[in-house]
DNA sequence: GTTTTTTGTTTAATCGATTAAACATACATT
DNA sequence: AATGTATGTTTAATCGATTAAACAAAAAAC
């Protein structure tokens, strides 16, 4: 990283002026600093000429603002979280704003490390995708009176900003489905977290039963440990095909959840849905490319991303407006598997 | 962003003496500097104290490194892409540095953004995951004396450290294995793309072909534009199957052109492997949810994104030592989809 | 023809950390 | 006692940009 880079100071020796008058000119205060006309267009000139290039850290260290956003997602590698960075990064950048990504693999250890090294880097605020347990955090973020905001998952007892999804209503929309489908006996796999909204998925999923006054079979319920899945979604579903009442039916409440089970529905070689209908959250690619494609709860990735980029921007110009908090609303996407048993010959 | 942070002068004044005598302290110099050893101590507890956090922004205005990386990858929503983007991220920080990534999405000119942007933000060193024709980019890095590697795609014809995989080696290894498995008529969809590594993987794919006496038809061979990769798709596998010698098995040069492949074969109700065996590059869940789990060349990921990172640290350490051009081997990971043809019924 | 205003430009402090060089003691050497 | 050598500690410049305040010269006001 050699060839010194151009500075102010080169401009200004250049243009025979001080430094004071280069940077009112380059930030378009020759009015309030009344500039000279002719240095300003010479010096313009100049900039272009050497093709200038701000410090980013210099003006940072003055200002206290990098116009960097910290964005903290529970997990790279699901591709839902994938895309949502992709969006954020594009939609930050549009706004002048860098994004430094993390990922906290689902650990409030991992996230607490995170927040301390963005803060660090002197984020200017962040987007969090909070992993369970991570409360202190979040409070810990508002005592010091940083900017953020919680994206698709929220703590109802925290005011803070957030853009979620109805998950409540996400999930009674998929037991409805498949109910409406003539499916009777339905099943669903979540995670095993106190995070709001996993215990808002089995509530939708619930009431959906009751309210069509299906009798709800705890066999029925299956949540499994974030590092245990393979093997617990595998007790699960044995457990609810071997029930007094089997399923005919299955809810998956996450992407990962879905494939993991589904590979397993393969392994035990039932046909999707004339044995076993299926529903999930998330979306992906591989529920295209299943031979029976999955039906899904459409979430709306590219508004969570922008919504959160735009809430995070106005707070950090106004700090202390209002608290956003956004639910937004998810839409069943009904395909192959989970088509109705009277079409099934 | 309230609650001033603790600086180095809040220690100083604390402790009555002079900042130096904190900096020097507290980055383990009391030794060189000959820092009295009461004042050491009495120092360090009251960093502690006031859970002091150097300000990154001022220490790489005076040292001009950022302890940041860019890492520029070709396409975030590419599974293999955003699983090496975090294997880069976590060896980064073990090392003490940063990532910022960026999506080129195959574009050179989005990729051209991206090195700017970096630069401003006065990145140490970039990793990239090049786009076609982006070699005056990197011609202009060099010239710029910026410290970079490529990863997974590199140039030839232009002397740069980089870290990829041997092509040519695993599409052979792809054709023999098929051969051996008694297929004779063998495609090959890859992209339409003058980058090396795509015409590596079409020379060994030929050459495995040639060196086994096939003699090979044109219609095998279908390069597909990166933004019509659907319709293309289509037309190729249509056309190879409608040729004069239609083709039994299949090689996708690259895992998005073998989701949107697979999609086709399974709208054309076409069974894998019996009427159309299939091998392909990259590697990701969908190959194992698949009905029939898809043969795939695994590529050692872990071990391209750590070498790319500890090539990339070794060389801001030591500028001028000597190229380090890694290529890795692929290894074919034989499943269901390319059983051998006497083993179908 | 002073005084006041306006216009145009420079000076210097600041953000927070680093570090060469200067300074001030104490101790050792002859 | 005079000089030299360690041992501690402070001063001040530096990285690059911003900006309040000081300054100077020209134009307007009385």
């Amino acid at each position: 990283m050699n060839k010194k880079k151009v500075s102010l100071k080169d401009i200004a020796e250049k243009a025979q002026v001080s430094t004071a008058l280069v940077s009112y000119v380059l930030n378009g205060k020759e009015k309030e600093s009344r500039v000279g006309h002719e240095i300003a267009v010479k010096i313009k000139q100049i900039a272009k000429e050497l093709n200038y290039q701000p410090n980013y850290l210099a003006k940072s260290l003055r200002s206290g603002k990098t116009q960097t956003i910290g964005l903290i997602i529970a997990d790279i590698s699901n591709p839902f979280f994938a895309n949502i960075a992709r969006i954020v990064e594009d939609e930050a950048k549009k706004n002048g704003y860098t994004v430094i990504i993390g990922s906290s693999d689902e650990k409030a250890e991992k996230s607490w490390d995170l927040i301390t090294v963005f803060l660090n880097r002197q984020v200017d605020g962040f987007i969090i995708v909070s992993s369970e347990n991570s409360e202190e955090q979040i409070q810990y973020l508002i005592e010091k009176n940083v900017a953020f905001v919680l994206l698709d998952r929220h703590f109802p007892t925290i005011p803070t900003h957030f853009v979620s999804l109805n998950s409540y209503k996400a999930a009674f929309d998929a037991g409805v489905h498949l109910i409406q489908g003539g499916y009777k006996n339905i099943g669903l796999i979540a995670y095993k977290s106190n995070l709001f909204h996993m215990q808002e998925r089995i509530r939708g999923y619930r009431e959906s039963l009751a309210e069509n006054g299906i009798v709800f079979h705890p066999a029925w319920l299956k949540e499994v440990g974030f590092d245990t899945i393979d093997e617990e979604i595998k007790i699960g579903i044995d457990e609810m095909l071997a029930s007094a009442f089997p399923v005919d039916a299955l809810i998956f409440a996450t992407y990962r959840l879905a494939v993991t089970g589904l590979k397993y529905i393969n392994a035990l070689g039932l046909k999707v849905p004339d044995d076993l209908a299926i529903v999930s959250f998330g979306q992906a690619e591989v529920f295209d490319l299943y031979y029976c494609p999955i039906t899904y709860v459409l979430q709306p990735m590219e508004e969570l991303g922008k919504t959160a980029v735009e809430i995070l921007i106005h707070q950090l110009k106004e700090p202390h407006a209002e608290k956003r908090q956004i639910l937004m609303e998810a839409q069943l996407m009904a395909r192959d598997s989970s088509r109705s048993k009277a079409a099934i010959s």
